[in-house]
DNA sequence: CTGTTAGCGCATTCAG
DNA sequence: CTGAATGCGCTAACAG
């Protein structure tokens, strides 16, 4: 094939719409190749004086520039991404963006470092079910995205394919049994300690438990931290006091229910998150029991209208945002180059004291106002 | 160049980490050149036997595929959307994730019929901020992306470089000037005259409206139907009753405390969103005044825990995931070619009634419990 | 039915 | 400093 040849006719593809003409783009974008022309240069001209690789004579520079300006010349991304083997673009996957304010404030920090630095993000819903995540995992491949943001349905999660695609991974907010992911957590041990301590220097005795699926390693941590509490008060683990239920609002109203027909019983609980928590305060509201009066309750993450409460929920408050912008960064760090060792971020809660925990000994009876302090 | 000669040495590109013999995908990804190899066939047999174009042989078919799943060969979607030009993406471009329930519904609606249809989805905080708006709206140019839904952040968005570049746009919530795109939108006129005249058949008389930017479609719509319910009744407009906030907690709460020093201060507030309906609700606490004693409440959005307030608010719901559900349906039907005339589908609010708006003549002193009531 | 080939838009190497 | 040529991985037209 000579060069010298005239272009010759296009085969593959879908029909051409814009003409090999010297007019401006019709149907479709301004291609480098349009830039080109119409600046008189080649197009690797235009290529280095938009990258700006290397010197070009500042006159041609000046008609480049103007010439993509005039034809809104925007760069093809995916065609870049192509030639350079390397996609600004990462994903995050997560279990269901409505589940409450956390997803939304985590997924919003981690696209403002996204954004900061140039990266777009894929938003995946894996409703906690592995054949969707795997799925979604899969299409990070397939995009040849630079990094995943990873919150696992399960501990059964695997990771390699992405790995071996040379993605990069962060786990956030839930850990995973693979030790080759960095991984931004909140410290739930400590959490439900602070939480579960709260109700027993507040002068309650009887205190149960409802957590989450144990599988997920938010429940269990924040079980453990349950555990400890009681066991630096010097208590017993009494298993009668314990139900595990599905984070959902449902279990969380019937396991209510089960504890408070158990023939002694609790006078507080510790629920593993708000939506568990939801159902457990209506459970107690429907047995006609008051709270804090006869259960005090503490709940786990974020609530928007605490103050606003019939009894404002004293609950255990995750920094979700600064952990989606942790993760970013720990992502980005990654995709610049740094080869360390896994790290673990944990950032800590804090615990948000309303009236649902009020002391037991000066509880008032019925609602009282109270506002919500933050500790 | 003769196709007998042995292949030249690549010269663009990034060091190759991969040989080019036969073994395994080493460093990277398996493409279709490591699956026709070890199948033993051309990469066009690959590609027909993938995307079940054209009648194979069964055997060869056979062999591809489980060099295929040999390999874990992924096809690259970033060189077939090159070369399709046109990329299995949607982009979805919103104010802020973060604002309440509301977006998060609407953005995991239109997820849902996105990953039924096998396209991903950008995401894309543009934070009301019309500058990045527009970088993202190039963004979608330059990814060249199949459609995207857009929350747009002013009046002045300008769609003409989608347009001109071929991307489908729906816009979701909010109205524009432009009346080339498809819209979806809830009806902001009747659920304000809804929550209006609900106040009004309750006996508040001196009903007063905090309202959003009127800048935005959203907040006008809402103000019109408040003007249009009070004219229904029979009631004059009274400038002093109405105050434009910001959307925000804030904002609220100044209009709110501004409105109470008001020498004739209403009995009733008509609110634009929850968030300025928190801040108002805090003003009237802080004032000493009691909800619906002194004053009625009515908010509009949703709320997540209604059952729990101290006073439950009574609000208008508008149906954020089905609006998002439409979205993406309309955007899809263009994708696959529909090419009528642009269409704006209009969702109905309901009213959830709470105790904040109880009737006046039988309004009992002091917080009730009330459970919420969709109507 | 199968293989060869062109080219999507771009960055980059090499020759001038 | 500039332009021509190459190929990233894939699909589709074309020739066998």
């Amino acid at each position: 094939m000579s060069s010298a040849q005239p272009k010759k006719a296009s085969r593959g593809g879908p029909p051409a719409v814009r003409s090999s003409g010297t007019e401006p783009p019709a149907g479709g974008v301004a291609t480098i190749v349009d830039v080109a022309r119409a600046a008189g240069v080649s197009i690797s001209t235009v290529s280095r004086v938009l990258n700006a690789n290397t010197q070009v004579d500042p006159r041609m520079a000046a008609k480049v520039i103007r010439a993509a300006q005039d034809l809104k010349y925007q760069p093809s991304r995916v065609a870049r991404s192509l030639r350079l083997r390397h996609n600004r673009v990462w994903a995050m996957v997560i279990s269901d963006i409505r589940t409450g304010p956390f997803f939304a404030d985590l997924v919003r920090g981690v696209e403002d470092v996204a954004y900061e630095s140039g990266y777009s993000m894929f938003l995946c819903n894996a409703d906690e079910d592995p054949l969707k995540e795997a799925a979604y995992l899969s299409l990070a491949v397939a995009e040849n995205v630079a990094g995943v943001i990873l919150t696992p349905s399960g501990s059964e999660t695997d990771l390699s394919l992405l790995m071996s695609a040379g993605i990069h991974v962060v786990l956030a907010d839930r850990r995973l049994r693979d030790p080759r992911a960095d991984t931004v957590v909140a410290d739930n041990v400590s959490g439900a300690e602070q939480a579960v301590g709260h109700l027993v220097s507040n002068g309650y005795s009887r205190i149960a438990c409802i957590t989450g699926p144990l599988s997920t390693t938010t429940a269990s941590e924040r079980f453990l931290g349950y555990r400890n509490a009681l066991s630096h008060a010097g208590r017993p683990l009494d298993d009668a006091l314990v139900r595990v239920a599905d984070f959902r609002e449902s279990g969380g109203h019937l396991a209510m229910q089960q504890l408070l027909e158990e023939s002694h019983r609790p006078d507080a609980v510790f629920v593993s998150n708000n939506r568990m928590a939801i159902g457990a305060l209506q459970a107690i509201d429907e047995s006609g029991l008051t709270i804090p009066g006869d259960v005090g309750v503490v709940g786990y993450d974020d609530i928007a209208w605490v103050g606003l409460m019939r009894t404002p929920l004293t609950t255990v408050s995750s920094p979700a945002y600064d952990l989606g912008l942790e993760s970013g960064r720990l992502l980005l760090s990654r995709i610049e180059g740094f080869t360390g060792a896994p790290r673990t971020v944990v950032l800590s809660p804090s615990l948000i004291v309303g009236a649902s925990s009020a002391p037991k000994a000066i509880t008032r009876r019925g609602p009282r106002r109270s506002g919500a302090v933050r500790t």
